[in-house]
RNA sequence: GGCGCGGUAGCCAAGUGGUAAGGCCGAGGUCUGCAAAACCUCUAUGCGUCGGUUCAAUUCCGACCCGCGCCUCCA
């Protein structure tokens, strides 16, 4: 059954179709590395890594070509290298790592190459170069170089701007070195007082400096899959400027088309409202293991909302997330190795095939757990658990250290409930819980967690 | 102002021109000394408001109300 799913440049639901030689190229937006990532960036990445599972299920593993950027160079990664007074490669290795990290624990499968803007300063000069050459992009007086969108015709073809809103902005000093207001930087000069240390020589004929942000993309897409790919993803905040300019930018520079599918995901919302620290709804994902919640149940609480509508996230939805899986693991240990109906559960994948309707296909999902009907197999199963992500192995929330004082009372309880005496057992149930804690009795034994608030 | 999205039970959230999936919570039950877990059962005459089209609308059309996102470097 192909994958079909929404293009945000025709606004249609499209099939998924790999590249004339069998392999599929799948380039999806990465992080910019200078904090921590927050789960509604992960939201991005979850339902990415989503279309990665379907894409192998579809094509084979084999056939699929994934590649998401770093970008480890732009205005946000240096003003955090200038603030701490660290070198730019400290700072971007350190988010970095934690990204990594965190992707792991969400279950999110690495693609296969994983190319940064600094290692990849060669080629978007050439192609700078080859943007001026063919008259595409003009030196500032500065010594920058900037994108002419007046010499590309489909510029807003993407985002359905035909004539720029120019909104005042302080902001927008940068216009003193443009022709137009709509134009865009391919390359900064140099500015030793916000830069620092950081530049590298310039195409030829422009200043030293750094590359603007949207040609890391079309740069390393070019190097890595080549001149046409065939799905470009990422949150909807890219569709402009962003994509819009990597289009401008790819187009222009090898005159063929860029990226045959387009698809954006949207936000997430906290609260109803958009993350910010100022509202305290700010969460990255080592906020909510703090709180005692696992990856997985975020994982699966990200995809509790259809990627293409804003999704309300909130504590208690990781709360539902939790028990879910919880059923989800219960179900899986009662299921024959090799059940009758080997394909019990084609609905749910008919559903993610349906331009991606996670929703959908968890409410599949459980149904078919609660009809209960023929033999389910767990090959079958375990294929859904693979396109969602959904480690059921992993354990429902971090171990918590035991205070000492409630092992003791814990002990107490014990040896009353093994004595007998009930009465005492309750009461120091009573007390176990007034500290906040869960003491769940076994056969030969119990174990004590922490109470879910 | 421009472009776009959405308003479905206490919360989250699918969906269809023919009478509302699913998850969580809650209630009842089975089982347990208690508690927890597990399992079973139940929970929207209703899908923002008002009109229209239709044999039939939550689903199509129009108006209105409300919420949200983007509009130069934010997934």
């Amino acid at each position: 059954m192909p994958i079909r799913l929404h293009d945000s440049l025709t606004r249609e639901l499209r099939e998924l179709r790999p590249s004339p030689d069998g392999v599929f190229r799948f380039y999806n937006c990465g992080p910019t590395v200078y904090a921590p990532a927050h789960i509604g960036n992960f939201r991005t990445f979850v339902v990415n890594d989503v279309i990665r599972r379907l894409l192998e299920l579809e094509f084979g593993a084999d056939k699929v070509r994934h590649v998401r950027n770093l970008t480890d160079v732009d205005d946000r990664t240096i003003g955090q290298s200038q603030k701490e007074k660290r070198p730019l490669a400290e700072i971007t290795k350190t988010w970095t790592e934690l990204f990594h990290a965190d992707c792991a624990a969400l279950n999110c499968l690495p693609p296969h190459v994983e190319p940064t803007a600094t290692g990849h300063i060669r080629e978007q000069v050439d192609m700078i170069e080859c943007l001026m050459e063919k008259g595409n992009a003009y030196r500032a007086p500065d010594g920058s170089v900037y994108f002419k969108i007046a010499s590309f015709p489909g510029y807003g073809a993407l985002s359905r701007i035909k004539e720029r809103e120019l909104k005042v902005t302080t902001s927008a000093f940068d216009a003193d070195h443009k022709d137009d207001l709509g134009d865009f930087a391919l390359w900064k000069a140099h500015k030793p007082e916000e830069d620092g240390d950081v530049q590298w020589p310039g195409p030829s004929g422009a200043a030293a400096g750094r590359p603007g942000w949207h040609i890391e993309c079309s740069a390393m897409i070019k190097k890595h899959l080549g001149e046409t790919i065939d799905l470009h993803t990422g949150g909807v905040d890219l569709l402009f400027p962003h994509h819009e300019n990597e289009i401008a930018q790819s187009q222009c520079c090898n005159g063929t088309i860029f990226a045959r599918h387009w698809y954006h995901s949207e936000h997430l919302l906290v609260d109803g409202t958009t993350m910010s620290k100022s509202k305290g709804n700010y969460y990255t994902l080592g906020d909510l293991v703090a709180k005692g919640y696992s990856p997985m149940a975020v994982r699966l609480a990200l995809l509790m909302g259809h990627p293409r509508k804003q999704l309300n996230f909130t504590l208690d939805s990781l709360h539902a997330a939790e028990s879910a899986l919880a059923s989800l693991r219960a179900h899986r240990a009662s299921l024959a190795a090799a059940g009758a109906a080997h394909d019990a559960f084609a609905s749910v994948l008919a559903m993610l095939q349906d331009d991606l309707n996670t929703p959908g296909a968890l409410g599949a999902l459980f149904t078919i757990i609660n009809r209960k009907e023929g033999e389910p197999d767990a090959a079958s199963f375990d294929r859904v658990m693979f396109a969602l992500g959904l480690d059921l192995h992993q354990p429902a929330a971090p171990k918590a250290t035991v205070p000492t004082e409630i092992t003791a009372l814990a002990e107490k309880r014990w040896a009353a409930k093994q004595a007998k005496d009930f009465a005492a057992a309750d009461g120091l149930r009573k007390e176990l819980t007034a500290a906040g804690w869960a003491m769940l009795d076994g056969k030969d034994g119990y174990k004590l967690e922490p109470l879910k608030k």
